[in-house]
RNA sequence: GGGCGACUAGCUCAGUUGGUUAGAGCGCUCCCCUCACACGGGAGAGGUCGAAGGUUCAAGUCCUUCGUCGCCCACCA
């Protein structure tokens, strides 16, 4: 059976071939009515019309790392897959795609516009699945869902149906975030704050009947025409003689209360605080209290609207520079100062947010926040209904924003989204709210009704995810099967926006928690620092990478720098290192076809040394006994499979990665292919063929342990394998299972021991410059026994390892010249003709014997020390003991060594 | 204005409950194209764990203060 394998690992070739395979073989598909304990997880659903950025590529390696390590180990498990309709964002985008082909979308026309993002969403929507297949994501697809199929949009009804009948949602006139580019509401969430240098302005307002005037200082002056007080703190002796008097505000010539409230802070600015209930929080909060007049001054564009007198029509910014020419040309600007304010911006456009006054839809937030409390903070290991959000930072954060959450905006001015279920009746703007579209109006029965133009936040629909794509509200039998799903892992950007609604909206409505653990991941960050963006070019582009690179190098080198609470940055370098890896396994696989072959020349029968079953009985034995190295990798093996699990099991992701790469390249290359080779030819059939069994027995069992982090190379390689055959995905083969049978610790440690002994030699020959191919003799003593006869037996091993030509082993010391090393149980010597430099060799032993010293008076300091060996426990007294025992034996020979060297140099002078 | 995180080898970072001589990858130096792999093998150099105090028999790890950087939340104009 002669096999073509390239030399280097090619993942463009074979990928592709599997990811398709993994789809159309449907092999994912989950079955509600299958035994064994559940794993279920839903997708947080990208971006429909979005492509996989980096930030995906993470969070989806993880979650399938996770999956298909739970499916392997006999979980009934379901990886929902699905995607989001991203309302604002886009409707941003195809609007933007219109006005590229010079097409006005108002103009346009809602319906046609709707049409368009339909379009859109065909032809681009499927990118992003398309590339999530592409790069082997276990999911089920035949459970797809879209946040904005009729199917969900059902049950988005249903809920706001509900929450409204309960109260929990109103309409309101407020004062809101109004973003002017995308001329909608935002919440709160959506508004971010920057820092930026403005500049505070004090502008004098004339008092009515005296010759004073009253100065206030203002980082928004555009906003003043819209004023309707000024106000000073009630207690502020400055300003007490004018409370109750008039001001006239300028420009306007309009004449405003001076009043008084304890809201203003006395130390800003003058103390005396113009009053804009249309455009700023504060101030609408203070005109509700003072009954004063609220006067929007602007348009939806942000651009001054009738209110403003002359400024009427100009962009706010332009209005803002005017104004404050005018002010000065009047003489009423008295200074400008330089100042450091927070303002906000929208998430989306970066254009600053103007509050408005508006009337909007509202989700009533305490009483929803309460149980979602409670199950954060009351978890605990297997109690119901409780959440465990991990990192453990992450769930202060969590907290902090629930106990001080407010209410929610809910309606946006869009026409990509859910369409709100409520209608007005012409005649008397009654409020129909309904499942279905009313004929007639609840209240007065007309019908003449107009549905809300408005849509919901996209939030809105995905915060019913976890259980509307499993049926709810019906009692499906995927709903009872995986409801509460398992785990949910995501962004920790997202944990207000998302994770904290589904919390609530789980509870409230099917009275279970959405899910029992919360991991929230890293975010992949530039070099510099900031998250990675596409729009500031500096995201790395997935897709372009998995190409270059290898899918699996990048699943795996995501994963290898997953440490749960930190951030990732991603570098070539780092992709470089792990697609070597690949590389290294693809040509570990290489190196074990291209011998088999030849081995099978020799007559032997593949079936068996590796047919199916075969592995249980791992590892064999040749003349009755198991190789000690094969013992030694199968007790390696079976650790790894423990860090391995233990890692998964506590989203240390890092830790895994490094288990499996620590295995593979450093045990099972370095030294068992290393140490098996001669034998898996040898003459001597039985312990050949030993070998062969063994060496695929573990191979095997490494390509199931790599196969959640390398799902498409351990694919490839698994079904060359004999073990697989009949079998249809490595997939859907068993994870391995650490076994009580290949724990051997006597392995272990006589293994180190040779290891140590071979590394020595090794660096003997490569300190004194020797030729690395130059076979050369070499001793060792020791006085045990034990190891004697361990070095013994494996002497051809560690010739050939060592490159030497002898190795002989003695009871007592060793004699003649040469490079000696001592340790406190051994002595090696490689007999040189001659130490190259005596006096550097001095240096060297002296140099040795120093840091013995010191090392031997440290723990001397400590043993003789009786509060430590009263405090301290048992083993770290015995280690130290022992510890400081082997150091002396060994400062001991070195000084002997030194002696020798020194005397025969004081003979020669 | 609150809250949080980071600071460990030249670079990027690990280091769970305090416990023998602090690790990895990349980079660097030296040797080797040995019949799986130069995307490789072997051997090295390199760290007073940001600073200063403190707790402890014992501190990279716990506490306090400070420094530098970053993030999140926030209606002080």
């Amino acid at each position: 059976m002669a096999r073509e394998i390239a030399k280097a690992y090619e993942p463009q070739r074979i990928e592709p071939r599997w990811a398709k395979f993994w789809v159309k073989e449907a092999l994912f598909e989950a079955d509600p009515h299958a035994p064994g304990p559940v794993f279920s997880i839903v997708i947080p659903p990208p971006n429909v019309t979005g492509s996989l950025h980096i930030g995906h590529m993470l969070e989806h390696t993880e979650i399938d790392i996770l999956t298909r390590w739970h499916r392997m180990r006999g979980y009934n498990t379901l990886f929902l897959p699905g995607t989001d309709h991203a309302g604002i964002s886009t409707q941003r985008v195809v609007v933007k795609y219109l006005a590229d082909q010079g097409i006005d979308y108002q103009k346009l026309g809602r319906d046609e516009f709707e049409k368009q993002v339909w379009k859109w969403k065909e032809e681009a929507g499927g990118q992003i699945t398309e590339q999530m297949k592409g790069i082997g994501e276990s999911c089920d697809w035949s459970r797809e869902k879209f946040t904005l199929s009729p199917e969900m949009s059902r049950k988005v009804r249903e809920v706001f149906v509900r929450l409204y009948k309960e109260g929990l949602i109103y309409r309101a006139t407020r004062l809101v975030n109004w973003c002017p580019d995308c001329l909608t509401v935002l919440s709160d969430l959506e508004v971010v704050h920057e820092e930026r240098q403005g500049h505070l302005w004090y502008i004098k307002y004339p008092v009515v009947g005296t010759k004073e005037f009253l100065t206030v200082a203002t980082t928004r002056p555009e906003t003043m025409l819209g004023d309707t007080a000024v106000a000073v703190h009630p207690e502020d002796e400055r300003y007490r003689h004018l409370m109750g008097k008039k001001a006239v505000l300028p420009l306007m010539n309009r004449e405003i209360p001076i009043i008084a409230d304890k809201l203003v802070d006395r130390e800003f600015g003058t103390g005396a605080l113009k009053v804009t209930p249309a455009h700023d929080p504060n101030d609408f909060e203070l005109g509700k209290r003072h009954h004063l007049a609220e006067i929007d001054v602007m348009t939806d564009d942000a651009h001054m609207n009738a209110n403003a007198g002359a400024y009427a029509g100009m962009d706010r910014f332009a209005a803002r520079k005017k104004i404050v020419e005018d002010l000065k040309a009047q003489g009423l600007l008295e200074k400008i100062s330089d100042h450091t304010n927070a303002i906000s911006l929208c998430e989306r456009s970066k254009t600053a947010v103007e509050p408005r006054i508006s009337t909007q839809w509202f989700c009533k937030m305490k009483g929803l926040a309460a149980p979602a409390i409670k199950a954060v903070e009351e978890y605990a290991p297997g109690k119901e209904n409780t959440i465990y959000i991990i990192p453990e930072n992450r769930r202060t954060e969590y907290l902090n924003w629930m106990y001080n959450i407010r209410d929610w905006t809910i309606s946006r001015q869009l026409w990509w989204g859910h369409r709100i279920p409520a209608w007005y009746c012409k005649e008397n703007r009654h409020i129909t709210v309904a499942r279905k579209t009313p004929a007639q109006c609840a209240t007065c029965g007309s019908s003449n009704l107009e549905q809300d133009p408005d849509v919901l936040d996209t939030w809105f629909s995905s915060q019913l995810w976890p259980f509307s794509t499993l049926g709810w509200p019906e009692e499906t039998a995927d709903f009872k099967k995986y409801y509460p799903t398992t785990l949910m892992v995501t962004g920790y950007d997202i944990l207000f926006f998302w994770v904290a609604r589904m919390i609530m909206m789980g509870l409230h409505f099917t009275g279970r928690a959405p899910f029992r653990t919360v991991y929230l991941h890293s975010l992949v960050r530039t070099g510099s620092g900031e998250k990675m963006s596409k729009s500031k070019g500096t995201g790395l582009d997935p897709v372009a990478l998995n190409q270059q690179y290898g899918t699996d190098a990048m699943r795996f080198c995501l994963a290898s720098m997953a440490a749960p609470g930190t951030d990732i940055i991603l570098s070539d370098d780092k992709l470089a290192s792990s697609r070597n890896f690949a590389n290294k396994i693809w040509n570990a696989a290489r190196f074990l076809f291209v011998n088999l072959d030849k081995f099978e020349q020799g007559g032997a029968k593949l079936e068996d040394l590796a047919a199916p079953g075969v592995r249980a009985k791992a590892p064999y034995a040749a003349g009755g006994k198991v190789p000690l190295v094969d013992s030694w990798l199968f007790a390696r093996l079976t650790s790894t499979i423990d860090m391995v699990n233990d890692a998964l099991a506590n989203y240390r992701f890092h830790e895994a990665a490094q288990g499996v790469y620590q295995f593979f390249w450093g045990d099972f290359c370095d030294w068992y292919i290393e140490w098996v080779k001669p034998e898996l030819q040898s003459a001597d059939r039985e312990r050949a063929t030993v070998a062969w069994k063994n060496l695929f027995a573990a191979f095997d069992a490494a390509l199931r342990l790599l196969h959640p982090f390398m799902p498409f190379l351990t694919e490839e390689l698994w079904h060359q394998l004999p073990q697989a055959a009949g079998a249809k995905s490595i997939a859907l083969d068993r994870f391995p299972e650490a076994q009580a049978r290949w724990k051997n610790s006597t392995a272990t440690d006589e293994l180190a021991l040779i290891q140590e002994v071979v590394t020595k030699l090794r660096a003997m020959r490569a300190e004194k410059r020797q030729d690395a191919k130059k076979k050369l003799p070499a001793e060792l003593s020791s006085s045990n026994p034990a190891l004697r006869k361990l070095l013994e037996d494996n002497s051809q091993v560690v010739q050939r390892l060592a490159v030497l030509s002898s190795f002989e082993v003695f009871s007592e010391g060793l004699k003649g010249t040469g490079m000696i090393v001592q340790t406190a149980i051994y002595d090696l010597r490689i007999p040189f003709e001659a130490i190259i430099d005596p006096l550097a060799e001095i240096a060297r032993l002296k140099r040795e014997i120093e840091r013995l010293e010191k090392d031997i008076q440290s723990k001397k300091a400590r043993l003789d020390d009786e509060d430590f060996t009263r405090k301290a426990p048992e083993n770290v007294v015995k280690n130290m003991g022992i510890a400081l025992v082997e150091r002396q034996l060994e400062q001991k020979k070195l000084k002997a060594q030194l002696e020798q060297l020194e005397g025969s140099q004081a003979v020669g002078h």
